[in-house]
DNA sequence: GTGGTCTAGACCACG
DNA sequence: GTGGTCTAGACCACC
């Protein structure tokens, strides 16, 4: 389900956030479904447990998962909200889009942006 | 210098105002230097006049170059200005495209609206 | 009656607690009258009994229900014990108020916040 | 400037960050200040380097700070976010009235908890 | 020097 | 068992 790239540049614990965000606003992990304990995928991954900690602390700032003590972390039931956000991010960044477009920022410029945040090197 | 491709969805006014845009830009037309008269640019790509004089109306509104009744259009000596602009409304993309990021837009979806307003296809 | 929240970020045993409380404070559960056993309230909240356990403790500590062995829990008579504890919740309130002050909100609009909670519309 | 109370139960990256949103709310910390760096503050303190990069991302996380590799913290020189967190603190205010009401604290009661607070005698 | 990431191991609170 | 906090120490990238 979650595999990490140690070819990646990116943090571990920055890998791991996009993959469950993906998985979780795909649907692939419904509402409420419980998440792997942070120590049962810190030994699947191989990797140390506060590093997961700090993924899933991360994901539950987002709103995308919640935390409950002594029982685990589990899928947040409220994500129509968050894709009707999207929505209204996406179309604040296309008239964004659109002043850099008109204030004369050619395409590839803004390409390089959208690159560097989004750490891909290809397209 | 300039070269108009009918093949291009977009509209003749705007291939020139971008690519007079790029021109200025990169310094290959210098501050205060002439540009081609509207009529003789539209003689010479074949076009209408009227187009030119959007072009040119626009590129003014933009700051990158300046109209003298009964001599002509020149190229605005304030550039850095423009690029610090530029260099602003980047900074600006940037800060949105952090939070799009960390709101779990997919990088797909993001260069998606790029595309659309850029009117690329391809990358 | 009682509602468990499991976005709620609080304990489980601090929620029913907090719940007790404000049916006691305002008069909702009368003096001497009998709770909920702490297995039935477990098995209707689907929750561990020795959480129900550690919730009725903590009431009893605070003197807000008395437990007799054998019997069950029941509500408290002391009237001494209630203005103890709306104290206690006023000195929180304080403390927050203090918080809010210090962040430099103004006065005015603190008591916006208390007259839309309270619904006064005049002092 | 920052003081850590072990007898609070909250933990101690919470304090640090309570105790900066404090200072930068109410104008205490100018914008573009430079913040303690993350090992000095922790020698200062006595504690953990890790525990004040905690606090220090959460403080960027909010807005309040931002962090620049190789230079240091700063003070984030925007107020919109400045509104942003003072709302926030309105909001857990409302919760706390709330319950105060619920628990049949009478208004007059609150009032003059805050008119302690801001030392206001009349209203 | 600065921030940022990661590890190994510990302790606590909760259920 | 679960999550959450904290420590000590390491390594990296940046300036």
């Amino acid at each position: 389900m979650i595999v990490i790239d140690y070819q990646d540049k990116r943090p571990i614990y920055e890998q791991i956030i996009d993959r469950f965000q993906i998985l979780i606003l795909n649907g692939a992990l419904e509402p409420d479904m419980q998440l792997p304990s942070v120590r049962a995928l810190a030994v699947e991954l191989s990797i140390n447990a506060n590093t997961i900690q700090r993924a899933y602390s991360e994901l539950e700032h987002r709103g995308l998962i919640y935390s409950v003590k002594g029982r685990g972390n589990f899928v947040s039931a409220q994500q129509d909200v968050v894709k009707e956000q999207q929505e209204k991010l996406l179309e604040e960044l296309r008239t964004q889009l659109q002043v850099c477009k008109e204030s004369g920022i050619e395409f590839i410029h803004v390409l390089d942006c959208v690159r560097e945040i989004y750490q891909e090197v290809k397209v």
